[in-house]
DNA sequence: CTAATAGTGTCTATTAGACAGTATGTT
DNA sequence: AACATACTGTCTAATAGACACTATTAG
């Protein structure tokens, strides 16, 4: 019954892409996170997720709001909640209760130079059975821990996520993020949350790319075109992306 | 950055079965929810979700199993985090941020007699355009509000539901409830959630019955058999329900 | 030329909707 | 007998997967 800390995380994801050996092919793409280097104990030193102390005068989501624009520049982004954070020890300093958000940006829209202790970091999942290795990587380094899948019900095939292996990750963050981004991935399957990371304007390749990685599967291209096209509208103009056949700019068509 | 309460809500929904006029038909299913009468101020004698304030030494998990039990008696039921409540005068007391959770039961199991300031309520929705008026019956009382559902999100068509007018229920309870309904109705469309609300045993007519109530639209008899004959074993047994032509008892297949 | 993506067409298998028709109990 | 639900079968339309085929560019 005392009083307790109040808190805000963000799981800021955008597509990265990575130029390819070969020429010719389309650059790979990756989801990616914004962290941010702590700078105070507790965990200085450490990466951490965009987050802070929620005012007495707001709600979570405008703290939310207020750190992804210190963070980005940017407004008008796609944040929803996903979750409160609220272990007994989750933070050495005393009881923190964190909500969490995820955003989603479109990372061209990106102009102001990130913040010196910000960086984003590709995200690689390995999973084996129901273990699941995460692989934090940005230019210099390689944040790495594992966590295990537990179904916590059947009926609606909901998981938990329990850290088995540490990485230099400050608070439980480990399993913050590993939940934002099972939760990307499921709200792909039956929303259009997608375009949420695309650009204004893609070319259908590019798009399939993004669903692919998200759904950690190779998409048939005739299908995929079928299904996707009641989603976008052609804007007329082309775009030469390599060595092969120009393509078509769309946009997302909303219904 | 101050000190705040924390709290948590609970959601706690079950199928009600009423008598029909007809005696050859079969009982009508209504969603139902159960409230507590407050006995204390804030908001002394106005109805509102079970709920109380998260231990020291717990998870706000936790504390909605330990109301969960002290309400209905039952444990190892489907519980799940449907969001935080944090604005800012929600609580006349002081800053409480609460942690909400939706508990589905299986009201057949339910054995002891209910808390005498406990209720539950059979949930009516009318919806018309973005309005919503809902509807909370028992046997005497009836709790009515209107709610603007306002899409948040185009892409994934996420809503939020701001309250118009008031009924006799606590704090911001009347949001709470209807984000959990709306909530619930989604989980219907792509899992298994119902079940979680069903007895061991069932008819098929009686899952359908259940189904067409939350999805809100009536169903075709020979399409929904087909679809859920993957998901239900037959036990055997059989069962007379009424007028007609009796039916075999079902149990949920877990894949 | 070749490699790579862009984009179309077509065959087939699966699934959903509509609805008719039979079965079997109680009132 | 009438009614209400239980349950099956079948026709058709829509959809998904597989894959072949053409188009167009840069290397």
């Amino acid at each position: 019954m005392s009083k307790v800390d109040y808190t805000t995380d963000l799981l800021i994801f955008g597509i990265d892409s990575k130029e390819n050996d070969n020429l010719r092919s389309l650059p790979y793409k990756y989801l990616s996170i914004l962290l941010v280097k702590r700078n105070k104990e507790p965990f200085k030193d450490k990466w951490c997720l965009p987050g802070g102390y929620v005012y007495e005068n707001e709600v979570s989501k405008e703290a939310s709001k207020r750190i992804l624009e210190k963070e980005t520049g940017l407004i008008n982004v796609y944040l929803q909640q996903i979750g409160v954070y609220d272990g007994v020890d989750r933070d050495p300093r005393g009881r923190t209760i964190s909500s969490s958000y995820m955003a989603l940006v479109d990372k061209t829209l990106l102009k102001q130079k990130l913040n010196k202790d910000a960086c984003w970091f590709d995200i690689e999942l390995e999973e084996l059975d129901n273990k699941i290795k995460v692989l934090l990587k940005n230019e210099t380094e390689c944040l790495e821990y594992e966590v295990n899948k537990v179904i916590v019900d059947k009926k609606t095939e909901e998981f938990e996520y329990k850290v088995l292996s540490h990485s230099d990750l400050a608070f439980d963050h480990e399993e913050i993020i590993i939940k934002g981004i099972m939760t990307l991935r499921n709200k792909v399957q039956n929303t259009d949350i997608v375009f949420n990371l695309m650009p204004k304007e893609f070319t259908i390749g590019q798009l399939k790319q993004v669903y692919s990685l998200l759904l950690g599967k190779e998409l048939v291209n005739s299908a995929f075109r079928r299904v996707i096209a009641s989603k976008v509208v052609e804007t007329g103009k082309m775009i030469k992306t390599g060595g092969h056949r120009p393509s078509v700019l769309c946009r997302y068509k909303e219904r």
